[in-house]
DNA sequence: GATATTTATTAAACCAGTTTAATAAGAATC
DNA sequence: GATTCTTATTAAACTGGTTTAATAAATATC
């Protein structure tokens, strides 16, 4: 698990006998591509590291599949509101590959953050870093274009085209596979 | 200060003691309606608490307005990335109306963390709801049409509507006050 | 209370997306 | 290797917004 402590000590200093504290209630999972991490009703009782492969976080309403967003290597990752409110969930956190993780259970989550301040700052600083994050995707939402929102992933995260359908991509983005393809020409005809 | 005592520990248990210890580095802050908090280029060393009054949250790019948030009673924030990275802002916080603040600074937020565990965790979690917040206002801002959302805002911070011009809430919608107008026409005429 | 300024509505032309449906290309399966 | 299923592109008609400009209504100022 030295990615993941690594990851940790990135954003505070903790000390080890702390860290080890910490670490002994992850448990590693592992997902074969096209398995579920959580479907509509159920409980989300963990919180994730991903180690390796990809994950979807998505809904679906009215038919429609709404990819929220792509899990990759080094996100921390649950079903947050479920999570912190223990009501069921809505949406579906499905492995797009073969997927490692790390999960702790949320009441091994508050032992952690009662056992150890350093800790609980690391959870503090990892939301507040989670929360500016999706705070610049909401003004990317929006203040930029469809085209520029879709450049802006093509520069930031370019493996993702490789791992991922383009359909789920046209729908992370907020538009039809259709949409996306007139985009796509659009750019290519420059 | 009762308010904001009140709504900390709707988050988690403080004792008196760090209760205090906290709140002795909270100051009045008043503006008056127009006066600013912070614009482009001023660093933000405060994390506030909005006691009384309103204040808009935006930037403006090549000319145009455009309002990321209202905050009004009871609202914890700050210009979050510049107040992290200690970069200069690049938005305006500006006061919609005389508006009353209790501000503290980020040392003092540092000496308060480092003191005690309890105000950490309220910390971590405050930061953990507006996270949620934020994760809701993405999927709507993907999943609704600005119909949707004009009705959304209108049933959930019904009196913004009565406190802010039309045209800066058609901004925060991420339209045209052309477009917003157009909706409620189109509203009115069922 | 008349005048100036700000804010909201309406109209017209336009555009970037949508939906539906057909087609083409690629991948998986027998 | 032929067939089936999945994914991506294209076309055509449509729609909900945009921009620009004119007008109307509300508010502030002298």
């Amino acid at each position: 698990m030295e990615d993941l402590k690594k990851t940790i000590r990135s954003f505070t200093h903790v000390s080890d006998s702390d860290m080890e504290f910490g670490l002994q209630f992850y448990k590693n999972e592992v997902y074969k591509k096209g398995s579920f991490l959580i479907q509509p009703d159920q409980y989300m009782y963990n919180f994730y590291f991903l180690k390796q492969g990809c994950v979807s976080y998505y809904t679906i309403e009215e038919g429609t599949t709404r990819v929220m967003e792509f899990f990759t290597e080094g996100y921390f990752f649950t079903d947050l509101y479920p999570y912190i409110e223990e009501i069921p969930s809505e949406s579906y956190l499905e492995a797009l590959e073969d997927t490692i993780v790390y999960a702790i259970s949320k009441t091994d989550v508050q032992k952690v953050f009662d056992y150890s301040h350093a800790l609980e700052r690391f959870g503090r600083l990892s939301m507040q870093k989670t929360f500016v994050i999706n705070f610049q995707r909401i003004n990317q939402l929006r203040n930029l274009s469809n085209q520029e929102r879709y450049l802006q992933l093509l520069e930031k995260r370019p493996t993702l085209f490789q791992r991922v359908p383009q359909y789920l991509i046209a729908s992370y983005l907020g538009l039809t596979p259709v949409g996306l393809s007139k985009i796509r020409k659009r750019l290519s005809q420059k």
